[in-house]
DNA sequence: TCATAAAAAAAGAAAAATCCCCTTTTTTAA
DNA sequence: TTAAAAAAGGGGATTTTTCTTTTTTTATGA
């Protein structure tokens, strides 16, 4: 073993049964220690106001109150040497490169073997970072140009005005009142739409609404 | 306690963490034991055909190959003596109809305590059915007519064919090309979708969908 | 610092798809 | 046999989507 005494964790997810589940599980581990757990984001901003400060952080994308991102813009602004795992349902893509870019060490799939989670936790140890082969594999994608065209980072990469857009454009919400709430002209909001169907790759405002589902962006 | 012997249980649910981590929970429970997991619908049905009948499974919805639903009907008609709950992410509604009338004992969304979850099992044992609060009044109100019209048990049940297009139109694809994969004229499936915004109160295919995700008709 | 290229923002116009209201026919159930 | 529900459809208003162009902003290197 190369630490003394066990790494601490806080664990962040709404859905208590798996958290508390994988709580136990973790706690199993001889050098991981859960100090904490928390069912939305500002449970874990309280936490660490408290001085509970951890190794790590896993952390669920789709929370009330304070979603997964939120809490990563915070810590990695905050306590930057905290280490951030995220654990999601899917395999995200934009999401992805947001987290990334903001420091992420890695990402847990809810489908995942429990030896596989404590390997991860000791690589994130190790290493700094966890990166399956299909993490690697997305990130190595996105630094591939295509044919002298906008890199996939460009394309891939979605400001924050298209986010806002996006969470709205995957509600009963007309176009029209999408502009209204976002203080916009129907055009404009015409134009977001365009640009996020050609870097989503999607036909239609179910195609939207089904991506940003699949990387965390909106829940239900 | 009421019984010599535990109470055997089948777990099924496609995010093995949960799924392990809820097996380890349940048998320390002293009166119940997970005799086996599945991680999607046909392993549950290979666990019963080779011998493992159990006397609680416990179903994900959302499930590759072979989904909760489909798993309820094929468990009622063979083995109805087979107590099934049901583990939900969301409050259904369409779907708590479709699963009651296939003899489903009760729900367990997955944000529940672990301390209910062994209220829950206890419950089913002694009383056959587990309702929680919240469902039993959705059921409720499926009985009470509104003014004379038509009663929420019809307006809110959903047709087998309704359900497909319910699937489909939760989909990148346009009404034409549903139409085609349901060898149906563009017409029908206009009138399913009018039946439909009208039964699930949405105003948009976005609204569809989103309704389709919670009840756990479709998943991504 | 200025020129220039490259994005981003804004928009016009038309085609296509979606949504709404209402009627008729067919099937199913009581 | 009759009532009710499901299936099918007509026609038109509205919204969404596509294609194209113009303007504005941003970034970068000479």
């Amino acid at each position: 073993m190369r630490t003394q005494s066990r790494q601490t964790i806080i664990l962040a997810d709404d859905h208590i049964l798996l958290r508390d589940a994988l709580a136990s599980l973790i706690n199993r581990f001889e050098n991981f220690k859960v100090i904490a757990v928390a069912s939305n984001g500002t449970e874990v901003l309280d936490a660490i106001k408290a001085g509970e400060i951890p190794d790590i952080i896993i952390l669920d994308l789709n929370m009330p109150k304070m979603d997964g991102y939120e809490v990563t813009k915070w810590i990695s602004f905050y306590h930057s040497q905290i280490k951030i795992l995220i654990l999601t349902m899917y395999d995200s893509d934009i999401a992805l490169i947001r987290l990334l870019q903001e420091g992420v060490r890695g990402f847990l799939k809810k489908d995942i073997h429990p030896d596989e989670l404590r390997n991860a936790l000791e690589t994130v140890v190790e290493h700094g970072y966890y990166y399956t082969n299909s993490t690697s594999g997305k990130i190595a994608a996105l630094f591939k140009k295509n044919k002298g065209e906008t890199s996939g980072l460009q394309k891939n990469t979605l400001t924050e005005t298209e986010i806002d857009f996006l969470k709205l454009a995957s509600s009963d919400m007309t176009y029209k009142e999408i502009a209204m709430q976002l203080n916009l002209s129907t055009r404009v909001v015409d134009n977001y739409r365009e640009t996020l169907f050609d870097k989503l790759g999607v036909r239609s405002r179910v195609g939207l609404a089904i991506y940003a589902i699949k990387n965390g962006i909106v829940s239900f």
